[in-house]
RNA sequence: GCUGAUGUGGCCAAAUUGGUUUAAGGCACUCGCCUGAUACGUGAGCGAUUAGUGGUUCGAAUCCACUCGUCAGCACCA
């Protein structure tokens, strides 16, 4: 009886047994959600979590920091991305015996709350207060921030996100602000932080500044057209500019500057040039006043300014013949000169409507400045400290004073007020706004226009023109912004820059070139960080001052406070107490007193938000005023991540705040995701609708299928092209294999009672294949390994794939079969049943950080009645790598199996000889006898897998092969240099002859074009075998196969005999027969089938049960069957009673 | 505009960091295979001047320069 049978017959004998007594649960399909549940369920009565991190010992710490989302949004597929990467470190590291504490955390303050509370109320900015009391609209936001909490815990429940939410921090509570204020308190005792006047976008309309995140918004920037003026600045005769004004007519010499806001010319306080620039005095005529001009500009840009009307003059005379009126106005280069040497000389103030408050004197002249191009304009840059971010640098730089005058109250202002309006003192221009979009009813002229006549009346104004170009708008009002010098709280984060960039350099980044490159670069061009916001729900800035801003004080803890209450109290009489709450706006309630005895009032700023998450390091543990212990054990973090634009959010308020008040790094390792993007590359937007609802993909895929697609389809630091095929394809591929493989060995295990706990069959006494997948199993873990504690999973995944799929389901089962079947529980099959056991419980524990469900759904089926096993897999060990059962020289014999098969399986398609037609050999041309003895161990594999009679070694001595001959250019190359291409040519050129002599001499002598002579050894080259003549061959690499496809009677009528065996055996399966029924066959004669019949008649019989086989002339009943192209033949099939 | 990443068959993607793997593998496609744990499986096949151009080198998908495309960040300033 074949084993097959003989197998299905023990099995029916012991069904019933088996169903008691089953160890491993068998499970139909596989439903990965529903696995998701169960386990779920399981973790959380099991509180798996909680166990997983406490039997850790506190001093093997790993700390990881969450990012705080903000639950003020929903839940998207890309937050399902970034909690992956945290959760798959996080749960390595655990296995690999580290305590990993990980708290989450609710970042609840910043614009996106007050938007979308001032969305539902129907209200904006300018109605708080009003409308609606800060007390109440605070109240709203504090309603709104946690809204969609629900969602997130679902979320983080359902995806298996491994994280503290029983106590997590919350950046609204006293105790968080309280932490957040010591920082503030500790900057400022380090004179970091301070007061500044910086330019800001500000949105006259809306009388706010505006973020640059607000900025950003889509649409803001509009394309619109401007008057522009090339102004002319009078320049002043002293010793350095002396020379320019030789022969100048009128004694006048005038830099040329444009502008695309004339309204700031009357602000003008410095030119600025570039140094290295070079720059051209030229002379020519005013085109609106006809006057004689000498202009300074960058020669470069001479013929851009001089052009139209504009014609470049011959020799200096030509101007003489130029009158008013004609049609082209001459132009001629005078002198040449260096940025450099313009710098310092003093021009007359080009509009006197006003002087800076204080330094006049140093108003009004030329600076340096390293931003100036020469792209377009004059490369000499109107400069107004007041309007210009860049003019308020170079100025303070070159200490040019910034156009302000006093007001009414002595406090120093721009010309232009808050609201966009000149000031009194600009004469006739005074009450105009400064752009025509801010008024109901714009008068004709626009402020600029008027600028730009009064310019041309008074000839200092060389060109005016429109100008298209973008411009930034208020999203809100839809108004053109302003660039403003508004008042700002600042932390002088540029004096510790280099410290940042030194600790920066210790963070390993994950990809470097985000540490390197984004963050490095951003470090080196830091500017103060500007912390403050004129908002109303946020971390107030803890600074009291009195009126005129002598005395102030920081308040850095509440008791601090309480102290200075009472103070306050005691001396101005008051009766106030802290405020329950810190927020606005019962802390600006609070008036403390100075030492001198004024009151003081609260800055009103609240802090930027990117502080508060910042800050979490500290202020998640409520320190320094709790949990010093629990602090100093985490900090700083060995891990976080989140998605590349923190870079310059979370990743630099972290870096940030550690440098300046610890000295530290926040974090040693970094992985910065990328985004996720749809499946055909484009970013997700409720606009596009093309959106990836997290929930609905949870559900259908089920938690894991989504996180391994997520880590194994690309680096997480590149975008991610989010396609739900791909999702599918995991399922099926790596899942459904995964599971089909377990089904296979519950199936065989239950049946033979197979327990884990049995004593170990040696390695050395298993079988080759055994030993071959317990080799690449220990490689794979010792890889597995390496990536994982490199932050770097996708190759991790990838390997784990490989091995799962291709080596242990489809090479490993599939050949190791027939051992399961086998009746008796020998010690072979004994070894069998414990590889592929330890193949799949050490897959749990690889795969367990990043299919967190599934693993442990097996883990727990494999190990439920056995003992000395943990609850769960997370609970598990990382396993141990086992070098000595590593054998590469296994693992290399095994993939000459694969591949000698593959080749034989590509030849038999190529001839269409199907694999149940058996063949006479295989011919392989061996090159070297290491090779031989290595194909020799898996040659019955082999011929079993391609259904072939013998292999046959043919060796060079018979003179068949046919070799090929190439050098070996990574030992070569480094020696022969530029004579590499001689060896290549050489060697490509060998017949066999030569490479039969270099191999019988060892070596070869290459004459070199020098004259010298290079000995080639044999490791040199290689030789590989190309072809046997005469043969069907087969290439991959060295590898070289012959098939003989002679086909002689015995193999014809064998397949013959196995293609019938095969039509008997489906018309036992579709008669519904059992198993073990025997059967009587009747076959119409057909010459195709009686060498079969005759030859193989037991053979048949055995195979398919049969008692009776005959031949038979006229077959009446029974049924067609196609046996080959053009054979047909009639078969009848009966079951024998009895 | 500036900076950075990236560009490999229709699609997703490898390539030990410069040493010809025949430029891997998968999806899709074509042609096979249901007695065998998997047809949500499996075998074979088709399909690429590695975006383009130039350079460095004995040798380039890999390094350099430029161009083009995609994405992101930073600007929009006279």
């Amino acid at each position: 009886m074949p084993e097959l049978l003989l197998f299905l017959h023990n099995f029916f004998q012991t069904l019933q047994l088996v169903c008691r007594m089953a160890n491993f649960k068998e499970y139909k399909t596989l439903n990965l959600p529903e696995i998701d549940k169960e386990i779920l369920q399981f973790w959380e009565t099991q509180k798996i979590f909680d166990k997983s991190v406490n039997q850790r010992s506190l001093d093997n710490s790993f700390v990881f920091y969450e990012g705080p989302p903000s639950a003020n949004g929903k839940p998207g597929i890309h937050h399902v991305m970034a909690r992956t990467i945290k959760d798959v470190f996080c749960r390595f590291q655990t296995l690999k015996g580290k305590r990993v504490e990980r708290k989450g955390g609710w970042d609840t303050h910043g614009l996106p709350i007050e938007l979308s509370v001032e969305k539902e109320l129907g209200i904006t900015k300018e109605d708080i207060g009003k409308k609606i009391s800060v007390d109440d609209y605070n109240k709203a936001c504090r309603e709104t921030v946690l809204r969609y909490k629900d969602l997130w815990d679902n979320i983080t429940q359902q995806m298996g996100y491994w994280v503290d939410l029983e106590n997590p921090y919350i950046t609204f509570e006293n105790n968080y602000i309280e932490s957040v204020w010591n920082l503030l308190k500790k900057l400022y005792d380090k004179n970091l932080l301070y007061k500044g006047y910086t330019i800001q976008p500000y949105s006259p309309a809306a009388g706010t500044g505006l973020s640059s995140h607000e900025l950003n918004q889509p649409g803001t920037y509009k394309d619109v057209k401007d008057t522009t003026i090339v102004a002319q600045f009078k320049m002043l005769k002293n010793e350095q500019s002396a020379a320019y004004f030789k022969g100048a007519e009128e004694g006048e010499v005038h830099f040329l500057a444009w502008t695309t806001t004339p309204w700031t010319l009357p602000s003008n306080t410095a030119l600025t040039v570039g140094p290295k620039i070079d720059y051209a005095l030229v002379q020519s005529f005013n085109q609106y006043t006809h006057k004689p001009i000498q202009v300074i500009l960058a020669k470069g840009l001479v013929g851009k300014q001089f052009s139209g009307k504009y014609e470049a003059a011959e020799n200096q005379n030509d101007l003489n013949n130029y009158q008013p009126g004609d049609k082209k106005i001459p132009y001629f280069i005078l002198k040449e000169m260096k940025g450099s040497e313009l710098v310092g000389i003093k021009y007359e103030q080009l509009m006197p409507f006003a002087l800076p408050y204080e330094n006049a004197d140093q108003a009004f002249r030329v600076i340096p400045g390293d931003f100036v191009t020469t792209e377009d304009g004059t490369g000499i840059v109107h400069t107004a400290p007041t309007f210009g971010a860049d003019d308020a640098m170079v100025a303070k730089k070159a200490g040019v004073p910034a156009m302000l005058v006093l007001d009414k109250d002595d406090n120093p202002v721009p010309l232009v007020d808050k609201q966009g309006k000149f000031r009194p003192e600009m004469g006739d221009f005074a009450g105009k706004y400064v752009k025509n979009e801010y008024y109901k009813n714009p008068p004709e002229k626009s402020v600029d226009v008027e600028l730009a006549i009064k310019l041309k009346e008074e000839n200092k104004a060389f060109k005016v023109e429109k100008y298209a170009h973008t411009y930034p708008h208020c999203w809100r009002t839809d108004k053109p912004v302003l660039y403003y010098p508004l008042d700002s709280w600042f932390i002088r984060a540029t004096a510790c820059k280099e410290r940042m960039y030194e600790l920066n350099k210790t963070i390993n980044w994950k990809p470097a070139s985000t540490g390197e490159g984004r963050f490095g670069k951003w470090l080196e061009n830091l500017q103060d960080w500007n912390l403050s916001r004129s908002r109303f729900w946020g971390i107030p800035l803890p600074i009291w001052r009195n009126e005129d801003g002598t005395e102030e004080v920081c308040i850095g803890s509440i008791e601090q406070l309480q102290q200075e209450v009472e103070k306050a109290n005691a001396a101005l009489g008051l009766n106030q107490s802290v405020p329950d709450d810190l927020h606005r706006p019962y802390i600006d309630d609070v008036v403390l007193v100075s030492p001198s005895g004024k009151e003081m009032r609260r800055e009103l700023d609240l802090i930027d938000v990117w502080f508060d998450s910042g800050s979490m390091p500290y202020a998640q543990w409520h320190y320094p005023f709790e949990n010093e212990e629990k602090f100093k054990r985490n900090f700083p973090a060995d891990f976080i991540a989140e998605g590349v634009d923190q870079t310059r959010g979370w990743f630099y308020t972290l870096h940030a705040i550690a440098t300046m008040v610890h000295d530290s790094v926040a974090f040693k390792n970094v992985v910065s995701n990328g985004l996720v993007l749809d499946k055909d590359g484009k970013k997700m937007s409720k606009r596009l609708g093309n959106g990836v609802d997290p929930f609905a993909t949870l559900d259908k895929y089920g938690a894991d299928a989504t996180r391994w697609y997520m880590i194994s389809n690309s680096p997480p630091w590149d975008n991610l092209k989010f396609d739900l095929a791909g999702l599918d394809e995991v399922r099926r591929k790596f899942f459904g294999t995964l599971h089909n493989t377990y089904s296979f060995f519950a199936l065989y295990a239950n049946i033979d009672g197979y327990q884990y706990g049995e004593e170990n069959i040696p390695l050395e006494e298993r079988s080759e294949l055994d030993r071959w997948v317990i080799s690449l199993l220990n490689t794979l873990v010792k890889e597995t390994e390496g990536h994982f504690a490199d932050y770097d999973a996708t190759p991790a995944t990838r390997k784990i794939q490989n091995f799962v799929n291709d080596q242990l389901s489809n090479w490993y089962v599939r050949l190791s079969r027939r051992r399961f079947w086998k009746g008796e529980f020998t010690k072979d099959k004994k070894a069998a049943y414990q590889t592929l056991y330890e193949c799949l419980l050490t897959v749990t524990k690889l795969m367990a950080s990043v299919a967190p469900f599934y693993a442990d759904f097996l883990y727990k089926n494999l190990t439920d009645k056995g003992s000395g096993f943990k609850e769960s897999v997370h609970l598990e060990d990382f396993p141990e790598v086992n070098d000595n059962y590593i054998n590469k020289n296994l693992e290399q014999q095994m993939d000459y199996a694969q591949r000698i098969s593959s080749l034989v399986l590509s030849l038999r398609k190529k001839e269409k000889i199907r694999v149940r037609q058996p063949l006479g050999k295989i011919l392989l041309p061996v090159l070297d006898e290491g090779f031989k003895n290595q194909v020799e161990k898996v040659k019955d594999l082999v011929l079993a897998e391609v259904n072939v009679k013998e292999l046959e070694y043919i060796t060079e001595t018979e003179g068949v092969i046919k070799k090929k001959i190439k050098p070996n250019f990574r030992t070569l190359g480094r020696r022969l240099g530029p004579n590499m291409k001689l060896a290549a040519q050489t060697l490509g050129k060998f017949g066999q002859n030569e490479i039969a002599e270099l191999e019988k001499a060892g070596g070869f002598d290459l004459n070199l074009p020098d004259g010298s002579v290079e000995r080639l050894g044999l490791e040199d080259v290689e030789i590989t075998s190309e072809d046997i003549p005469g043969w069907l061959v087969a290439n991959d690499g060295p590898l070289t196969v012959a098939l003989d496809v002679t086909m002689t009677d015995q193999l014809l009528a064998e397949g013959t005999a196995r293609e019938l065996i095969n039509r008997i055996q489906n018309i036992r399966k579709e008669s519904n027969f059992n198993v073990t029924d025997r059967i009587a066959i009747s076959i119409e004669k057909h010459e195709a089938v009686e060498s079969a019949v005759s030859l193989f008649g037991n053979y048949i019989c055995n195979e398919t049960l049969a008692t009776d086989l005959q031949l038979m002339e006229n077959l009446t009943e029974g049924q067609n069957v196609s046996l080959a192209t053009d054979v047909d033949i009639k078969m009848n099939v009966v079951r024998r009673e009895g």
